[in-house]
DNA sequence: CCCTGATTCGC
DNA sequence: GCGAATCAGG
């Protein structure tokens, strides 16, 4: 495998979002976590908490250098501290590819569930999934505010346990609808969390979780 | 032992 | 540039 600007690109995010080396090898896959770690530091990307690290960079212990110190003098900066930390705010360009319009994204029904809801594969689900509801900055009276919300007091088999933005907001909330018998969501909550298992090659996006999306602060 | 990332160095 | 081998901490 060579490192394609798409796999590069993968590295880059996946590597941003924190997941290990290992995790990262494997989801790229035909790369070992050595190749992983090996190009992200040439891409010079921001190391997270290492194991090993704080000490001064310790001779190397292969050479094994028996009385001579060490004909190359570095010069170790002492506290490097000042590091150019640049926050990436995971904001792409526009990309105004004039050449290649973005075609139009059609939803592709990959199969149809029990209850009757309609599988789609990975890469045409919309980013995050159940729009979370409008946040609010201050705490809202808890009595009329959630009054018509389904709580979690509300759940049982029969409705749908779809969860509406982040657990310990005032608006934390379920979605309520009539579950698809012998499903915990309904039928259109069924067709996000239930879909057709492809073949790795096809698994693009990262897998839709049951919640308004990561959290942003 | 397992895991982790960092570093080295032959290719 | 690449990544296996190696190092070193948890």
């Amino acid at each position: 495998m060579s490192w394609t600007d798409e796999r590069i690109d993968q590295l880059k995010q996946l590597w941003s979002k924190g997941m290990t080396a290992s995790q990262i090898a494997e989801e790229l896959g035909g790369v070992s976590r050595n190749a992983v770690i090996g190009k992200a530091h040439r891409l010079g990307l921001q190391s997270r908490p290492s194991p090993v690290k704080p000490n001064e960079p310790a001779p190397a212990a292969k050479a094994a250098p028996p009385a001579v110190p060490e004909k190359r003098v570095e010069a170790p900066i002492p506290r490097p501290v000042a590091e150019p930390v640049q926050s990436q705010p995971a904001a792409p360009a526009p990309q105004t590819n004039a050449t290649q319009p973005p075609p139009p994204p059609q939803p592709q029904i990959r199969s149809v569930g029990p209850g009757g809801f309609l599988r789609q594969g990975p890469g045409d689900m919309q980013s995050p999934i159940p729009p979370a509801p409008p946040r609010r900055l201050v705490p809202a009276k808890p009595s009329a505010e959630v009054a018509d919300k389904t709580s979690l007091l509300d759940l049982n088999e029969k409705i749908c346990k779809w969860p509406i933005g982040h657990p310990g907001e005032p608006d934390f909330h379920f979605c309520g609808k009539n579950a698809n018998p012998g499903f915990p969501y309904c039928v259109e909550h069924c067709g996000v969390a239930y879909q057709a298992q492809l073949p790795r090659r096809d698994r693009r996006p990262p897998p839709p979780l049951p919640f308004g999306g990561p959290r942003i602060r």
